[in-house]
DNA sequence: TCCCAACTTTAACGTAACGTCAAAGTTTTT
DNA sequence: AAAAACTTTGACGTTACGTTAAAGTTGGGA
């Protein structure tokens, strides 16, 4: 005989009004995030629609991509009973904070971008070149007189003291 | 009595060299993307100007955020004896891959960017408020006809069966 | 009432790229 | 020869789950 009438659902069913899965709910709760309201006779986990609310609420932020041990300090300042005003100005920090870490990633993948296509366009100079990548005077690099494969570190071979001198 | 003389270093000097730690050698040599030159008699790797050579490139092209697989891969293409022509054609694809990748994580952050400065507006709304986040009836959102709070799934209770006939 | 499909339970390993000890041995400096 | 500095292997910790596995629970039909 089940215990979990009355609005109550498992977990399958809360993952799936959550749009989540199963162990993610598992998970959460070993991470102290969320609680099932009780356990049936045999043990299945059994949530309100609190609990559903509450998931939501984990998920909206873990789309803005807080990890999960700030999540649960926003999450427990909503608890700490204070005016909308007050809880606007705390969660307003955390917001802020990590906009700031997200326009940092951008910039981040921006410079990423831009290594990669200057290094791309260095190494579509090397296209008609027959010479192995082990010579090092290559008559693309010499004829563009432009950033070379040279400059590309895991292109051609950088000169050692011994390749030096062999071609001096 | 040291065996690595005659340009050899050991572990210590290669990462300093590289700019790099000797954990992380260590780790590449199991990933099996550098080994070194030979051990001295008492056990410590010895390396030389060409390992040195090649951790840079392994490292220049973890700057880009290749994951050290495909760095294994891009690395054993430039063993595979070609010219430069048709190895600049190889690794063009993995850089214009990798290219799209890092677009795409650009997108992505600039879509987080969204949605965490319209929730900072959103929020902002409800600093002069009173109210408790529980309340519903929350004056500033319907004072400001613009994306309120209670679109804000962590903020504001999400409106239940329960709430909405207590309102009503 | 019994059975079976569908669901749930806990436990535990795997992931990526190292960081961080720890205990013991080696090299280098004094 | 002692001490300082370096290196060795080994192993656990990190993040947020995915993926089995073996065993127990539920709910509905026969």
């Amino acid at each position: 005989m089940s215990k979990c009438d009355d609005g109550l659902m498992h977990i399958g069913k809360l993952a799936k009004e959550a749009g989540t899965t199963t162990r993610t709910v598992r998970y959460y709760e070993e991470m102290g995030l969320i609680y099932p309201e009780c356990r049936s006779s045999g043990g299945f986990r059994c949530y309100s629609h609190e609990q559903l609310a509450r998931l939501r609420m984990i998920l909206s932020l873990k789309e803005m991509e807080f990890d999960l041990e700030h999540i649960k300090v926003i999450i427990d300042k909503r608890e700490q009973n204070k005016t909308a005003g007050e809880l606007a100005h705390d969660i307003l920090e955390d917001l802020n904070g990590r906009l700031r870490e997200v326009e940092e990633q951008i910039e981040h993948y921006k410079h990423i971008r831009e290594t990669l296509t200057q290094t791309i366009a260095s190494i579509c100079a090397c296209l008609p070149c027959d010479l192995r990548v082990e010579e090092r005077l290559c008559p693309a690099c010499q004829t563009f007189n432009q950033p070379t494969c040279q400059s590309v570190p895991f292109f051609h071979s950088t000169p050692t003291a011994e390749t030096l001198e062999l071609k001096l």
